[in-house]
RNA sequence: GCGCCCAUAGUUCAACGGAUAGAACACCAGCCUUCUAAGCUGGUUAUGGGGGUUCGAUUCCCUCUGGGCGCACCA
């Protein structure tokens, strides 16, 4: 348990000897909108609801009851609230020892009870561009992995690649029209977006076109022949292409699955399907009627014969269970497909799946001229991203530090483009379009990551000048802690933040958070001097911003981002 | 037509049913002989319309308007 839990179980243990009965707890308890009201705060309704008072009268009694005191050392009535300050030395030597304490650990949770968590994410097609929203797929995936992983959960990151849909003969045959002799770049994965963006727009023109396509990828389905080679070589460069993304964002996957790995087993077991009656056959085509479960119906097989995504989806299930057992099993997919996953999971608890299924749907990544789309060329790929944040990036650096090496100004232009890219795309919540600008993306102020590693760096530096000396042991007791203490709350609700973010897969809050604490930090650092200090102060300021530290590492860790020690 | 999501400041976003609806960007005015000015301080502006539930609604319910997205053979 963490210190500011311990602190609202003691104070409402207080608040019920008081009342003579059980009639508070830990969680009853908010903060208030303004510092000046206190630091934990009781809204009286649903007390006064309880003993058939008014609430203002409730708030009036008990804080005449309850008596000043150890961690209390205010109290008062504000309307209906009953608000209680934590004393400021208690509370700081509480937190700040319990973050020295545990370090990387702080705030981690044992909430989880190391269940198993499969979460899917980063579910790319080979042969197309890696655009920004597949970026928000994989940059919120990482972080509710990782932020499973804070909450005790044992969190199993997978990956479901397609391979083998009709978009790879799409590329192929634009490559063999166009392309064919062209030598090729050195990213051929990157190429090959561009292979196919050109072939939304050729096929538009070309009669033949569609024919031809279906025609390559019978022949790619037949896995044989010059067509189904050279599927294999080019699907090679799409695999390298993301494995480079992967190493470069620090994404690990514990497994990746492919869609051309699957497709004969679920074709297989169509059959088997239809026997229990979970499918059945309409007009030449296999679907699974869903109406009276109010959900529509699921083409499985067209009446052409080829297959739609439940046929690789339901053998990947299945897969997934058999070899990981996980009690939960997340799919991070585009919201979108809302309605395909209650079909898919309702296919597969009619198969007897009891692991929790849970679609985590977030919206899609627009520009501010409209919808992304390879057709009309509107898209922003990883790559173009990645080199604009670098050059801004490594402009913004070079300015600032001249005497800098380029390796090491490339270092730091690295992380913070990296961070920015993270920072972006979990910082909105899930349901919530982005209007991807690339111009604000570009800014290093306010709401970002620059931001975020700007005040780390910039504590780092105090740190530094300060030299080293391991556990200084700090006297709190003779000091008056009013600058501080807006900062320590703010370090103490930190475990809260971890938890929330765990409750509600969002990690946005973890963003937020962290903003609001380096806030706090850059405006404790413009107000008060910590080397020029006296002695005892100086110690106790020096463990509080390496407190700070600490948590802003701790949090960023969560999005998958890295601090710098300068910028 | 049926269903899902969204609507908050000029813009992009916040707000377990709770107190005076917060930030950031942009704009204007300041702050580097104190630890990194990618920072800080100050200033202007908002809950789409109408009903309900509640002591209390941006939040829950209904309805209207406006936008987005899904709804058997596109993946």
């Amino acid at each position: 348990m963490n210190f500011l839990e311990k602190i609202k179980k003691e104070i409402a243990r207080e608040i019920n000897k008081a009342l003579n009965g059980k009639f508070v707890k830990a969680l009853d308890f908010v903060y208030p909108p303004n510092k000046d009201m206190g630091d934990l705060s009781l809204p009286c309704f649903s007390l006064a609801n309880k003993l058939g008072k008014n609430p203002i009268k409730v708030a009036g009694e008990l804080v005449a009851k309850v008596s000043v005191g150890g961690i209390i050392s205010g109290i008062k009535v504000i309307g209906p609230y009953a608000n209680f300050s934590i004393n400021k030395t208690k509370l700081a030597q509480g937190i700040i020892g319990e973050i020295n304490k545990e370090k990387d650990g702080y705030g981690r949770n044992k909430s989880g009870k190391d269940e198993k968590v499969l979460i899917e994410y980063s579910n790319a097609n080979t042969h197309k561009e890696y655009h920004v929203g597949h970026l928000r797929n994989i940059c919120y995936g990482d972080a509710v992995s990782r932020i499973l992983s804070a909450n005790g959960y044992k969190s199993i990151p997978v990956s479901y690649i397609n391979d083998f849909g009709i978009h790879t003969a799409k590329t192929l045959w634009a490559y063999l029209e166009f392309y064919k002799n062209k030598e090729l770049p050195a990213n051929k994965g990157r190429f090959l977006g561009e292979v196919y963006a050109r072939s939304t727009k050729e096929i538009e023109k070309n009669k033949t076109a569609k024919q031809m396509i279906e025609g390559i990828m019978k022949k790619i389905e037949s896995r044989k022949g010059k067509e189904y080679e050279l599927w294999k070589e080019t699907r090679g460069w799409s695999i390298k292409q993301f494995d480079n993304i992967y190493r470069e964002l620090g994404v690990k996957f514990t497994r990746i699955f492919y869609e051309s790995e699957l497709m004969e087993i679920g074709r297989k077991m169509v059959d088997k399907l239809i026997k229990k009656g979970i499918l059945e056959l309409s007009q030449g085509a296999v679907i699974a009627n869903f109406e009276k479960y109010d959900l529509g119906v699921l083409v499985v097989l067209r009446s052409d014969g080829t297959a739609t995504y439940p046929v690789a989806d339901i053998p990947l299930a299945i897969e997934k269970q058999k070899k990981f057992k996980a009690g939960k099993s997340i799919y991070v997919v585009d919201t979108r497909q809302i309605l395909y996953f209650k079909q898919l999971f309702k296919i597969l608890e009619l198969l007897g799946h009891k692991e929790k299924l849970i679609h985590l749907g977030y919206d899609f990544v627009k520009l501010p001229s409209g919808m992304m789309s390879s057709r009309i060329g509107n898209v922003i790929t990883y790559e173009d991203l990645r080199e604009k944040l670098f050059e801004q990036a490594r402009k913004e650096t070079e300015k600032r530090r001249q005497d800098w090496s380029g390796k090491k100004i490339d270092a730091v232009a690295s992380a913070i483009m990296n961070g920015a890219i993270k920072f972006e795309m979990v910082k909105v919540g899930a349901n919530q379009e982005i209007t991807f600008d690339i111009k604000k993306a570009l800014s290093f102020q306010g709401f970002t990551a620059a931001y975020l590693q700007y005040t780390y760096a910039r504590v780092n530096s105090i740190i530094k000048k300060a030299g080293e000396k391991e556990n200084i042991k700090i006297n709190f007791k003779g000091l008056d802690m009013k600058e501080e203490h807006e900062l320590i709350l703010k370090l103490a609700k930190y475990p809260e933040a971890v938890r929330q973010a765990g409750e509600k897969y969002d990690p946005a809050q973890i963003a937020k958070y962290l903003f609001e604490l380096a806030q706090a930090l850059n405006d404790y650092y413009h107000k008060v001097p910590v080397l020029k200090a006296e002695q005892e102060v100086r110690d106790m300021r020096l463990a509080l911003i390496k407190s700070v530290n600490q948590v802003i590492r701790n949090g960023l860790d969560l999005l998958g981002i890295q601090t710098l020690d300068e910028m």
